[in-house]
DNA sequence: TTGTAAGCGTTATCAA
DNA sequence: TTGATAACGCTTACAA
């Protein structure tokens, strides 16, 4: 409140010293026209003979005058703005490609991005939800399910359309786009199992979400096709983050009988566990291989490299906007699942187990 | 009493057949009062009695009434709105963490952040500029000194508050919050030299560049003060990322009389130059020591870990924003230069020359 | 092709 | 404390 307060009365400062904002009827007035004329000068040129087309944008440009973008939306009720939930800060290296995917085809296309990290959102969903029934966001990206939510209501409920990335937006019948989960996962196991591994551990993402329900299973099939018998088959839940991949090597550095293959979900929990069991003395790939899932930058440079399962992070980003983005422009029904394909980088954290 | 209630009744029914958004005059009307009434009740309670208050709050409820965003902002001329201009896609490890800094404070505030990566920005400034000049934006944060420009229009010219974090904004009398970056590139250096380190390389940032001029300078200092010769001093010029410590190990094992000590500018040149220089056969730390700057997680990770300057990079970025937002109120003038310490982490990618 | 004028949904002013 | 009403600056019927 003080800050609107403090906005008008500064604009009447500015207007009675003389530092105005031009507007349409300036513009208008200095170009010898009707307002009307300056607005189709300008967002339907082709409707405004060239001569007087030409004596607009002169004045346009002599004013320094830029359309306000209030009015205008008010006047047409659209934002060309989108919001882009983002899960909390996890895995800087993998979102911000997608991320780049999204900033890309949404600029392209001439709107804007509105970023809400679910982050500072905890307790801060309402003013999000406020933007959204205000009318401000003419859809919504979610990069990982979550969305903001109040007792009564949620961004679907608002009727703008939403596309999910990475993960379908949760409990919502929007269209996503994600990673070919379930076979990335088999990819990932059936090249241990290939390396002749026989006995493996899983490192997971939060269990019960989309993401991990399917990878597991992908594991689990990958195993159970390869006559792998439950007992030499573990798993060790994890957030995708570092701490977790720490976690999990010190639980495996104390295991009896030491799994010799490792599938982590993530290549932050890859990498974290490689250095965690070599610094307890380990070897890899030697005693244990690993293989992670992303193929962020970063595995490149850790010792050994690491061999994953790389996603293809910035389509990611570009194929989920250019959906939404046919979505507002009610083109086509959008499909309910677009699946990507992942692809098996190899490196050096996987080798053939010693016997 | 009554009467209200039959009102409200009435009105949700017929909204929800009719699938309209409520507006104020809807609530105005379904709680017996005027449209102003409900705007106060809204936006200054204190100035509504009690019972007529409750009275709106309720019908604000049952008609799920949210205000227009943009009829709000076309009248109060304040968007609630931050640009965040953010560099193109470099170190996202880094940056992530001095954005959530940004959004915290921001959204703590109320305040809602525009992102604009510089990167899809190219060609596209004029949107931005749109925007600025639309009068949808209460303020800027810049992230690295570039700042979105056209010919005749810039972000400064339109005279919103802006501040810079990490670097002051280009040719900008804004003010900025940094890191001590001629003192910690001192300590980088002074720690190498005191552990018996007589020949450096050190590999730069972008030159020219703010952090990078002030970074160089203080490793020179540092070297001077010791007395290292000219002769036993390299620079190696880099972009903060991966490619740059890649190549600049590469051209380190082509050396003849290698330096011991390496300075790096960025976690990721000094990560990508350890793992190029073990990759061709040297030792970390044995034939050659290796401190970074940043202080991202990754560090801990790598193989030998990574001795560093940290950054405090949350607090950059909430800093930052709290000096705009003050800037924004019209508070305190800002202090030109806000200068945050690093901190010197010591891990195992530095010790004492081999003799 | 152009101009006139009626809103878009708020909030601030002013009078009561 | 409240209500009537005039903006805020633009776009778009509608009429010419």
């Amino acid at each position: 409140m003080d800050g609107a307060e403090n906005s008008i009365a500064r604009t009447q400062r500015l207007r009675q010293s003389g530092a105005t904002k031009a507007r349409i009827g300036d513009v208008a007035r200095a170009a010898g026209v009707s307002t009307a004329t300056v607005s189709r000068a300008l967002t339907a040129p082709g409707m405004v003979q060239a001569e007087r087309r030409e004596r607009v944008l002169e004045a346009v440009r002599a004013l320094r005058y830029t359309p306000n973008v209030a009015a205008r939306r008010l006047r047409t009720g659209a934002s060309m703005t989108i919001l882009v939930v983002v899960p909390r800060r996890r895995n800087p290296p993998f979102f911000s490609e997608v991320l780049r995917g999204v900033d890309v085809e949404l600029a392209n296309a001439g709107y804007t991005a509105l970023l809400a990290n679910l982050d500072s959102l905890t307790g801060n969903e309402g003013r999000l939800l406020d933007l959204v029934y205000g009318g401000q966001l003419d859809g919504a990206i979610v990069l990982n399910g979550a969305l903001p939510l109040e007792d009564d209501r949620s961004i679907l409920a608002a009727g703008i359309p939403v596309v999910g990335i990475c993960a379908p937006a949760a409990d919502v019948a929007a269209p996503a786009v994600v990673i070919d989960d379930m076979n990335c996962a088999m990819a990932q196991t059936r090249y241990l199992i290939e390396l002749g591994h026989r006995r493996l551990l899983y490192i997971s993402g939060p269990i019960g979400y989309y993401n991990e329900v399917h990878r597991y299973r992908g594991f689990q099939a990958a195993a159970q096709a390869a006559g792998l018998s439950d007992g030499d088959l573990f798993r060790f839940e994890g957030n995708y983050e570092f701490s977790s991949g720490v976690a999990a090597g010190a639980a495996f550095v104390d295991m009896a009988r030491r799994p010799t293959g490792v599938v982590a979900t993530s290549d932050e929990m890859a990498i974290a566990f490689m250095s965690t069991v070599r610094r307890a003395g380990l070897t890899v790939p030697g005693e244990v291989s690993v293989i992670g899932f992303d193929g962020i930058e970063f595995g490149d440079f850790v010792e050994p490299a690491l061999t994953t399962i790389r996603q293809p992070r910035f389509e990611l980003g570009s194929t989920g906007t250019r959906l939404l983005l046919n979505l507002i422009r009610g083109d086509a029904p959008a499909p309910a699942l677009t699946v990507l394909p992942g692809q098996l980088i190899l490196r050096a954290s996987a080798g053939a187990p010693m016997s």
